[in-house]
DNA sequence: GTTCTAACA
DNA sequence: TGTTAGCA
């Protein structure tokens, strides 16, 4: 068995995966229904998540935090990032680096933070 | 007891 | 997002 296939196999359900990313149970199936992510589901409809599920979730949650919303955080895996080989790391990413990133995206989306709420007045030092 | 969907005194 | 209702 590779361990591609262990890290998406769904085995988690959950309330593991709650204590593994420290998300509500609210929050995770928001996150599903946004299509940030794609849990499997078992005869009982129940969410099955995969080791990479999990990951996904905590880069979700750190993207969160950078000031990202939810339709801009779907469009950036979308493009990159989502493929297995990826060497982006959010972790080191400097402001300026950041702001760059930010900016490239805006670029493909019309409405970046439509959506956004709460955040406008985090992400206004994005554009000064 | 746990998870699910839908909805909001 | 929290929380609750009514199921499975």
């Amino acid at each position: 068995m590779t361990n591609r296939v262990r890290r998406t196999m769904p085995i988690l359900p959950i309330s593991i995966v709650m204590q593994l990313t420290d998300l509500t149970a609210r929050q995770i199936r928001y996150y599903e229904e946004q299509k940030l992510i794609s849990p499997a589901r078992t005869e009982g409809n129940k969410r099955m998540f995969s080791l990479n599920d999990v990951d996904a979730l905590l880069e979700i949650k750190d993207y969160l935090e950078q000031g990202l919303n939810v339709a801009g955080i779907r469009k950036l895996y979308e493009t990159k990032e989502m493929p297995l080989n990826d060497q982006a790391e959010p972790k080191t990413l400097s402001d300026a680096e950041l702001r760059s990133l930010l900016r490239e995206e805006m670029k493909h989306q019309a409405r970046p933070f439509s959506q956004a709420s709460q955040r406008h007045g985090d992400l206004s030092r994005f554009f000064k």
